[in-house]
DNA sequence: GTCGTTATTCTTGTATGCAATCCGCTAAGG
DNA sequence: CCTTAGCGGATTGCATACAAGAATAACGAC
C-alpha cells in the first residue's frame, strides 16, 4: 500500500502477516540469516523491518541477542482495543464540534461507499472505504497528534483484522453503527457520538475473540523449551 | 542508559538532544553521509537511529527522499500535551479503581521523594521521582498497552522537558497537584482524580510555551556548518 | 523566451564482508 | 558426579561497496 518497491516494507508486511496468522509463536526467535535467505533479501532491509515491527510492538529487539516475536495474547489484544476505542471516541467527540462541512460530507460519502461495497461483496473496497471513514474522523478531530496516534494504533490492529469480513452478520451491524454515530455527530451530540463509537470499536473485538481463540489453539501450548 | 556500547543508540541520543536543543530546525534534512561523517559512524547505524527517531515522531522518514527533522511547533507541542493529558487522565481513572495497596504506598512514597528532592534542590532526583510516580500510575491502570502508550508519549515529550526545573514557582504548584490527585484517587473519586491529573499535565504546557518561544529565537541563527 | 526532455550527479536502498559478542560444548579440577 | 573455565561455532553489529531512484541542470524544440 505504501511502497511495495521497498524490500524493507515488503518484508515487514510479510512478517506482520505471519505473526498475525499464527505462523510464528510468541517468543520465537527470528534469525536474521535464515529469514533473509527464505525471503530472498539481504540482512539489511530485514533488520530495518525488525526495527519497524519493534516500534509497533510486534517483535522485541534485544541488543546482541536478536529479534523475538511478541504476538499479543488475548488479553493484550483486548487492551489494544480498549485503547483504540478510547482514542476513536475522543476523536469523535472533538470532531463533532470541529469538523467542517466538507468533512461531514466526506464522512457520509465514505459510509455510503462502505454500504455499496458490502452489498456488492467487495471486501477490499469495503476496507478501503472504512479506513477512509475512520481516517477522516481522526483528521476532523483537529488535533494532529491525536490523529497520528489513532492512525498508528489502527495500523497495529490491522494485521489482526483480516478475517473480519468473514463474519458477515457482524458487518451489517457495523454499517448501522456507522450511521448511528454519524447521525449523533451531525446533531452535535458529542458525548453520545463518542459512546457510540466506543461501542462500535469494542464490538469489533468480539469478532477478534473468535479469531484469537482459533489462534489460541496453536499458541497456548507452552513447551517452555524449544 | 540502555546500551551505550551500541553506536546506533548513541547516535540516536545525540540527534534527539540536537533536535530538542534547537540545533536543528523543523523540516531540516538529515543527510546520511554528512551526519555519518560528522558523528564518525557509518550510514548503517545512522539509518537505524533514524528509524527509532521516526518511531518516536522526532523525524519523518520519506521513502527515497530521506530523513527530515520534525521538531514540534508550538501548536503541535500543545497538541502533544493534550494527548498526554488525556492518556494520563485515563490512567488515573482506571488506577483509582484498580491499584493495589502496594501501588498506593509506592505513589505516596514517590510523591514524598519529589518533595524532598525539591526542598534540597536536587533536580535530577526530582525528575527521577516524578517519572517513577507517573510511571507507576500508568502501570496501576491495569492496561499494559495503555501504560506503554503513555510511557511512549512521555518519552516524546521528555527531550523538551529539560528546563522545566528552572521555573521554580511552577514546581511548588506541581507538588500540590500531586497531592491533590493522589488524595482523590485514595478517596476513590476517579473522575475528579482524572480531572486533576489532566489539569496538572496541561498546566505544565504553559511552562513549555516559554521554552518554545526561547527555542524559536535561538533556532533562527543557522551556522549551517560546524 | 519558455517549456519539455534528457543526461548527469547526488542520495537513498540493498548486498556483502569483517569484527565483536554471545551461546553451547568440552574438558579439567574439586 | 558436579562445577567451572576455556574454546569453537554461530549470530549480531558495523563498515563498505554497489545498484537504483530522485533531484537538478543543461540542452534542444517550439
Amino acid at each position: 500500500m505504501t511502497d511495495n518497491s521497498r524490500a524493507a516494507t515488503r518484508v515487514c508486511t510479510i512478517i506482520e502477516q505471519r505473526i498475525a496468522s499464527g505462523a510464528y509463536r510468541d517468543g520465537d526467535k527470528l534469525s536474521e540469516v535464515a529469514l533473509a535467505e527464505q525471503l530472498e533479501v539481504s540482512r539489511t532491509p530485514l533488520r530495518e523491518a525488525f526495527q519497524t515491527l519493534a516500534a509497533i510492538g510486534l517483535v522485541e529487539l534485544i541488543p546482541r541477542r536478536g529479534a523475538f516475536v511478541k504476538r499479543p495474547s488475548m488479553t493484550r489484544l483486548v487492551e489494544m482495543f480498549e485503547v483504540m476505542a478510547e482514542l476513536e471516541a475522543w476523536c469523535v467527540r472533538l470532531a463533532t464540534r470541529r469538523m467542517t462541512a466538507a468533512q461531514r460530507l466526506y464522512l457520509r460519502q465514505a459510509a455510503l461507499d462502505c454500504e455499496r461495497a458490502l452489498k456488492e461483496g467487495a471486501a477490499d473496497r469495503y476496507h478501503e472505504a472504512n479506513n477512509r471513514l475512520h481516517g477522516k474522523i481522526y483528521e476532523a478531530s483537529g488535533n494532529q497528534v491525536l490523529a497520528e496516534e489513532a492512525q498508528r494504533m489502527d495500523r497495529r490492529l490491522r494485521p489482526f483484522r483480516r478475517r473480519q469480513l468473514d463474519v458477515s452478520g457482524r458487518l451489517a451491524a457495523s454499517m448501522r453503527e456507522h450511521g448511528g454515530f454519524l447521525d449523533a455527530m451531525e446533531r452535535g451530540e458529542a458525548d453520545k457520538a463518542a459512546d457510540l463509537m466506543r461501542a462500535h470499536i469494542m464490538s469489533l473485538s468480539t469478532t477478534y475473540d473468535r479469531y484469537l481463540a482459533m489462534l489460541g489453539e496453536t499458541a497456548d501450548d507452552h513447551p517452555a523449551d524449544s
